[in-house]
RNA sequence: UGGGGCGUCGUCAAGUGGUAAGACACAAGAUUUUGAUUCUUGCAUUCGCAGGUUCGAAUCCUGCCGCCCCAGCCA
């Protein structure tokens, strides 16, 4: 059993909407029930050329969700057929990312490149069928010949070279003799098909760049139309899924598979990508973020990333159930972010455990608290699961509040602190606010309360109600902490709908707070990497992998707590404004 | 004005001729030593629009409108 962070138990299942099903699951089960097939295949084909982001979860959730539900498998294959921009580097990270989801390959690790000598016999095969040739028409010139959305297209010269004459040519294309970019193999269909992609497509190009798994041992390179279904093919794939912008290329992979003698024929089933409001999710965008210094890296945690998720805190349970929630359609659909942030405060709110921890301190002096007394006092670590047991936090006369639960002139509503007010410190005593102290500027630096002994642990034996509970921390014994505040990466709903501006214009200039004096309660001091807690009353943090030091503890904020404090704060003010 | 797709609540999403599931969001209320959690209630007489077929249509037919994808030797 995986755990989480914190050494919980992480549930395999989504808990909601497990049994959904969807378009695909419906295809699957009828080609199960008509006997077209006995057993399933899946695959996820990634190409190694960035990481991983939440859309790709969706599409791994789909694929490997399959094969479990019928007890099948799921391939793991890349789809690595142009060296120049794939590397080792992320097929180590797409690993690791697939792994941490929560799947597993087992035995079915592929790659394009393995098949390359079959995918080559393939070419000679549709060459010598006549359906193949060798054209030396430059790029130029072969997008000028393929027409437009509306006039068809022009016959290559070179279309009708001898099936003998073209396996010479592209033998000599395999052998390095001939150039990048001076001949490319295209396969022979329709010049004037009304779907592009069939006016004879190229399937093969030179590229004398060396990969990353065969080295140097070829410089022709098949193009993804020819590689992906010839892939599934040999893999026996029954369900080749994949996002609606290769509807189109459907055509030309049911072309490849018709034309060649193949044992099977996989079907491509497309469903929408998934979009996200307040972010992007282009792989080609997320490299911009990070190779321009945007974000941190690719684990930056306001990256959608795999990694970035991971680092921030998120746990695979959340993003399996973000999965599943969502569903699978074929229109284009955006999803709130609010709704991945729902997913990841409902897997944390039953597994973290809570714990107090002051963001922006207050110094607070309790004047009829001895000074050198020091007291334990008992607090219990999730208010619905007893079995996660209780902690003791130390109390003594100096501590710190949260800044923000203190209002010199607080409006109607607030109760928290205020001058002569009465709050209760959760877990401890009711204090009463006797004095503030300011500085030269004004600022409040300290208050001055007096705490009520018959109040222990919070309770009232008098009976008297106190409507605020607020949290914080022994002054003496609190540990000093950096806490990061992340907010959304974008200011705009739609960063990259505007064609006109550059989507980085809408970069969040606040998307990341960081408070270096935050104090928390000593009992964090046992956190290790990774551990995930509700910082009560704020939101949930994870202590971050990578830049936490024996001193110097450093928490993510994965997400806040609802706040409808906030909410009512700010409904408050627009109803006063426009009042009449 | 080529071809391929898609249009059901603010956002996702079931529904496949029998009279609009569910989730998120939102609103109101209850419980609460987290203004958290939990709970209760409300939230599409209507399915892009207009006709037609039918006892009956979101589901079938016709026309229109809107949005997405395709002119990489990327995937």
């Amino acid at each position: 059993m995986n755990t989480d962070g914190n050494n919980n138990p992480v549930s395999p299942e989504p808990k909601a909407a497990a049994q959904t099903t969807d378009f695909i699951r419906t295809i699957i089960a009828n080609d199960l029930q008509s006997g077209k097939h006995k057993q399933i295949v899946t695959r996820f084909p990634p190409e190694p050329n960035g990481f991983l982001h939440i859309g790709h979860a969706k599409s791994i959730c789909l694929n490997f969700g399959i094969a479990e539900e019928y007890n099948s498998v799921c391939h793991l294959r890349f789809d690595d057929t142009n060296p120049g921009r794939e590397s080792t580097e992320y097929v180590e990270a797409i690993k690791r990312d697939i792994r941490w989801l929560g799947y597993d390959w087992g035995e079915h690790l592929y790659y394009a490149s393995d098949y390359f000598d079959r995918l080559y016999d393939f070419a000679l095969e549709l060459i010598k069928k006549g359906k193949a040739f060798v054209c030396h028409l430059s790029g130029d010139e072969i997008r000028e010949q393929r027409g437009t959305l509306t006039e068809p297209g022009r016959e290559s010269p070179y279309r009708n070279r001898s099936a003998a004459e073209n396996l010479q040519l592209f033998e000599q294309m395999k052998n390095g003799e001939l150039e990048a970019g001076t001949c490319v193999l295209r396969a022979k269909i329709d010049m004037a098909a009304p779907n592009i992609l069939l006016r004879d497509p190229v399937i093969y190009r030179i590229i004398k760049t060396s990969h990353h798994r065969t080295g140097d041992k070829w410089c022709i390179y098949p193009m993804y139309d020819f590689t992906h279904c010839l892939s599934d093919m040999i893999e026996g794939i029954t369900h080749s899924l994949c996002t609606l912008e290769f509807e189109n290329n459907r055509a030309l992979y049911d072309w490849v598979l018709d034309t060649l003698e193949t044992p099977c024929h996989p079907r491509q089933i497309e469903f929408a990508r998934l979009n996200i409001n307040y972010t992007v999710m282009s792989k080609r965008k997320l490299l911009q973020l990070v190779d321009e210094g945007h974000v941190s890296g690719w684990d930056d945690p306001r990256m959608l990333t795999l990694s970035g998720l991971r680092r921030r805190g998120y746990t695979p349970a959340s993003i399996r159930d973000f999965c599943a929630i969502i569903g699978i359609g074929r229109r284009d659909a955006w999803i709130d972010m609010g709704v991945l942030e729902k997913a990841a405060r409902d897997d944390l709110n039953e597994h973290a455990p809570r714990v107090m921890g002051v963001l922006k301190p207050l110094k607070v002096v309790l004047t009829n608290y001895p000074e050198d007394k020091a007291e334990e006092l008992e607090a219990i670590n999730h208010p619905q699961k007893p079995e996660m047991g209780v902690r003791t936090i130390p109390f003594c006369r100096e501590i710190y509040i949260e800044a923000t639960d203190f209002m010199e002139e607080p409006p109607k509503k607030f109760f928290r602190l205020a001058p002569g007010r009465e709050v209760r410190l959760r877990y401890a005593y009711l204090i009463t606010c006797r004095e503030v102290i300011k500085d030269e500027h004004g600022n409040v630096v300290e208050l001055r309360c007096t705490y009520d002994p018959e109040t222990r642990g919070g309770s009232t034996p008098d009976g008297r109600k106190v409507k605020g509970t607020i949290h914080w921390v022994s002054a003496r014994h609190a540990i000093r902490a950096e806490v990061r505040l992340y907010n959304r990466l974008f200011t705009v709903e739609h960063p990259d709908r505007d064609k006109e501006k550059d989507f980085k214009t809408f970069l969040n200039p606040e998307s990341l707070e960081v408070l270096t004096d935050c104090m928390l309660e000593p009992s964090l001091q046992k956190a290790t990497p990774a551990d995930r807690f509700q910082f009560e009353r704020q939101g949930y943090f994870c202590l971050d992998e990578q830049d936490t030091t024996a001193g110097k503890p450093v928490f993510n904020r994965v997400v806040t707590l609802r706040d409808s404090w906030t909410r009512m704060k700010e409904k408050m003010k627009k109803n006063t404004g426009t009042k009449p």
